[in-house]
DNA sequence: GGGGAGAGATGCCGC
DNA sequence: GCGGCATTTCTCCCC
């Protein structure tokens, strides 16, 4: 397809709102929230129908520049051999321009995906079995409220433990740092002088925690409990069958 | 392009480690971080020289499902009319399963793309300003360090006042949150216990900061100062020129 | 490779 | 829209 005929189809299947792909030896600016610049290369471009257009190099899972949803989209031939698409969003502050100086491919069609993903093995999750079922974080443990509402952010899981102290439990997926006991202090120094009480514990829910994070909370007088999210039990569970039937 | 070729032509592209985009109808399964199921729906797929590939919808900036670089696939025909590609990433321990019941389009072809993007406007360089130019953030604030390291993280600038007392400089590029007041606390409790000193000062400087962060900065006696990013000042400066001008 | 923190973060939900 | 926060965050830099 020549730069011509790439110019009409690509601006026809726009109007129509298809989901336009190509693959080009481009250079493409971005000014908004930054500037950057990034000069001739092979890519492969994404425009959706809702407007947001990517750029991919042939590495990486992020595109390299990219405009949001919403954007508005203009191509012409810049001269007889090159073209530029130029993209703006004056909401967000977004202008983007391509020059295309070959073109490798281009393709177009209609879409039709109302669908939703279905997704678990959240923090959400995590914290809705802990909720549930809160000796698993410790002996005595009784659930009194999820999400919290604080002044200073929302409380994953609001307990009390055996000897009527008020405990804070803050979740993470993935490996605590710093920044989540960060988030417990902020949490239980709240608590402490919205409710004016000194009988407040916290504990920190992970798979794991780092070493100097770990220093921090027990800095703190906070406490670790190591519990995996509920997929990884799930899986967890399996091996340790197909181990066993082996 | 019929299933039986689709898979063929897969094939090669991919032992060639060619850039393949295809458009399908499809449903996704991906297990490993977490487990998602995503069912039939249209969708264009992205698989990169590196090995990663993405699935994504006709809406939005990210891809639905994807697997890292370094990934394993594999395509075979399922039946008569459908084609399964199976794709794993044992390091990462992930897994994820693509149904291709239509096939809208196939490309595959080879990329060259050495180039680094360029980006300007970034924390860091607002760090280096403030560094540079202590005195925008307040009169006789004098630099002693950029980038110190705590064994609670590493402060973004650290200065002294006119009356030597140390200012702890914590610099957000967006709008500041309640993260931005608990990192700069974390920097000044540490430097208090290590430095075993008292006469120590907090600013966190940002374009803005949300009401209740800066009532948190109040609670804890630190000062906000409201700065833009290098870059924006320099649009400031454009917009307010050609204001001028008109 | 782990730790720490930024990112043009993005996306989701709540008010 | 802003706020607060999780994310299969991703990416980079430093140790």
């Amino acid at each position: 397809m020549d730069l011509q005929k790439f110019v009409i189809n690509f601006a026809n299947s726009y109007r129509k709102k298809e989901f336009i792909v190509f693959s080009a030896e481009c250079e493409v600016t971005y000014s908004g929230k930054t500037e950057t610049k990034l000069s001739l290369g092979d890519r492969v471009i994404l425009l959706k129908p809702d407007g947001s257009l990517q750029v991919h190099q042939p590495t990486g899972n992020v595109p390299i520049n990219y405009v949001k949803e919403g954007t508005d989209h203009n191509i012409n031939l810049l001269d007889g051999n090159r073209v530029i698409i130029n993209s703006h969003n004056i909401p967000q502050g977004d202008y983007m321009q391509i020059i295309v100086h070959t073109l490798h491919f281009f393709n177009s069609h209609k879409t039709e995906d109302g669908h939703k993903i279905q997704l678990t093995g959240t923090e959400k999750d995590m914290s809705d079995m802990i909720y549930e079922n809160p000796t698993l974080v410790e002996q005595g443990l009784k659930s009194v409220k999820q999400e919290e509402q604080t002044n200073y952010g929302f409380i994953d899981v609001l307990c009390r433990d055996e000897n009527n102290n008020l405990v804070v439990i803050e979740c993470k997926r993935v490996k605590a740092d710093f920044s989540a006991v960060s988030q417990l202090r902020r949490y239980i120094d709240r608590v402490k002088e919205t409710k004016g009480i000194t009988n407040i514990r916290g504990i920190l829910v992970a798979p794991a925690i780092t070493t100097n994070a770990e220093m921090m909370l027990n800095d703190y007088g906070y406490k670790f409990v190591a519990i995996d999210p509920p997929r990884y039990l799930e899986k967890l569970k399996k091996s340790q069958k197909s181990l066993g039937e082996f």
